[in-house]
DNA sequence: CTGTTAGCGCTTTCAA
DNA sequence: TTGAAAGCGCTAACAG
């Protein structure tokens, strides 16, 4: 049988409640007694059971989720997954709340995070504007001991403990070799399109495009970026336009939402041979646009792992212990026609 | 507060005890009684704590996982992914055990599913042979009331409760269009590659493989399937054979193992352009092989996730809970040289 | 500084 | 058919 702090008493000749405060580290033992403890500990290979700690501890975690209210496909699929889990958390001991706040807004950010801090969660999952005031607040929640973690997209040089979210560089290369090996020799400039280059996930995955542009497929024309604010119908106008003026467009990167207003283009595009196309983001939009050839790729985040990842590194972070590194890291989903979910 | 028994033992007027009765389904309460009970369950909105009920119970789910022993990368890796999952087990009331029986050897498959029911576990997981004898064990498993998870491989009409595997014959479609497409118009037949053709994953990648190159590259001579035996000398031998018969081979599709044997002769392939070249799992042969330029593409299932899929499942089913069905769906990884981990 | 004791939410004898 | 009471492994007052 597993040893119980019981069996670590009895070896250690001390009561329980010493072994407990051994055990969480709490002050008010004498050294020798401490290290009387932690020999049982060690001789009978003590493992504490977390769920029994819990259960005495009658502990409930509880997280705030801090979502743009950004109404694309992808955001509403962030939020859908959130709401899953904090209906399941009901079972698990964990309160979830979701907050809103204005896209793009850092001051609404920023307040929306001191505002979570005041009501000491154990842990805070944002998406992060990258802005040096919302460094600052996510900081100042650090320093309260709430756990941090980013979601989607990233805050460099801060305290977060964790970014739960793809690495966009990687996926821009990603892009940018499957664009240009589906063209082949396939003649004609390229089109990058982007939501804004002011956010950090857009520029990345555009770096990491021009750069594999770059050094593998030098020949290609690449045209200046266009910004259709992750707007359908602006993205779509942008769309229309460059179809015009570029009759010979051969190949179109979309590293931003509002995809819908592309595919309508390309669907309204009419006469040659459409432009291979690779977008981010599966929707149901994407989806179809894939399984009807108007699209060729889709990289693609899976929400939901990034939910339930940003939750596990939450809760092992207020237990302190210790998360399966590989489970966290979220992939470069990659699909085709043939690998549709 | 979340209710609890005690609130709706009070709630109907009853015991603690009668309420478990009703909470587990047992026999011995009176058809009213246990209605006012579950009167009170819905009144309350009551959900089970999982934790505490499973710290009363004493209960250490107990789990068989039989994996062939064979000695590939992949297989390798499966292993020790489990030995992880068994280490954390202990944390976690989860008691583990790993067997081996010998690869493709049904009747060694069969004895080890017998002899695991015989120790009672709560659930059983194992790469299926695909094979009758095998199904009729795995369905004695399940009568005994023991969870069987089917990995990597999977059992047709088992009574199996899941399969922790990716959909083998979308992978191959998925390496046909990849393969296709970054051929684009260049000349030169294509050459699959499996294990064995007795295996119903290699099987199915093939025919997905050869639907796809049917259906969109109806033009590419597609070679005889070359079986390998997952074995990296043979593989090695019959790749290089395939290069000197074929001095125009354009493309090499490998849906087994052994791709060591592979690589090597692509390395010494020498003069000419080599041919394009997708694999399946990420090894790490298989990963320097797409850092250097040697392969383009690699497919992969990842085996960490598929052993935590079946501990999920294997928990779940023996907790009558539920699972969320999109964290337990394997995906077809696909690797670029841009987007390795 | 250390020990006693009463729970956390649920299950399980053993009586009634 | 029902209930009282003890206890799973751990924590948290409260004494001493």
């Amino acid at each position: 049988m597993k040893p119980t702090v019981h069996d670590i008493a009895a070896h250690a000749g001390v009561s329980l409640a010493t072994v407990d405060r051994v055990l969480n580290g709490r002050a008010g033992v004498r050294p020798a007694t401490r290290e009387k403890v932690e020999a049982a500990i060690e001789a009978l290979g003590f493992v504490r059971d977390v769920a029994a700690a819990n259960l005495a501890k009658g502990r409930v975690y509880s997280f705030v989720f801090i979502l743009p209210a950004n109404d694309n496909s992808f955001m509403q699929a962030l939020r859908a997954e959130v709401q899953a889990a904090a209906e399941r958390g009901r079972r698990e001991r964990m309160s979830l709340v979701m907050r809103d706040v204005p896209a793009f807004d850092i001051a609404a950010l920023v307040a929306a995070l001191d505002d979570a801090g005041r009501d000491r969660p154990d842990g805070v999952a944002f998406v992060a504007i990258d802005a040096p005031e919302v460094r600052a607040a996510a900081d100042r929640l650090v320093e309260q001991g709430i756990a941090v973690v980013t979601l989607v997209s990233d805050l460099s040089g801060s305290r977060r403990v964790h970014f739960a979210g793809i690495d966009n560089i990687a996926a821009g290369r990603t892009a940018g070799t499957l664009l240009g090996r589906f063209l082949g020799g396939r003649p004609g400039p390229v089109l990058p399109l982007a939501g804004s280059l002011m956010v950090r996930d857009h520029r990345e995955r555009l770096e990491g495009f021009g750069s594999v542009m770059a050094e593998r497929f030098a020949a290609r024309a690449i045209l200046p970026v266009l910004e259709g604010r992750d707007d359908p119908v602006e993205t779509g106008r942008l769309v229309q336009e460059a179809l015009l003026a570029h009759p010979d467009l051969a190949g179109i990167y979309s590293a931003g939402a509002g995809n819908r207003g592309l595919i309508r283009a390309l669907q309204a595009g009419g006469s040659g041979v459409r432009p291979v196309v690779i977008v981010h983001e599966l929707t149901g939009a994407t989806r179809d646009a894939l399984a009807q050839d108007l699209i060729d790729g889709v990289l693609n985040q899976d929400a939901g792992h990034e939910v339930r990842s940003a939750i596990r590194v939450l809760k092992a972070e207020t237990d302190r212990s210790a998360v399966v590194a590989a489970q966290e890291r979220i992939r470069i989903d990659i699909f085709l026609k043939d690998n549709l979910p």
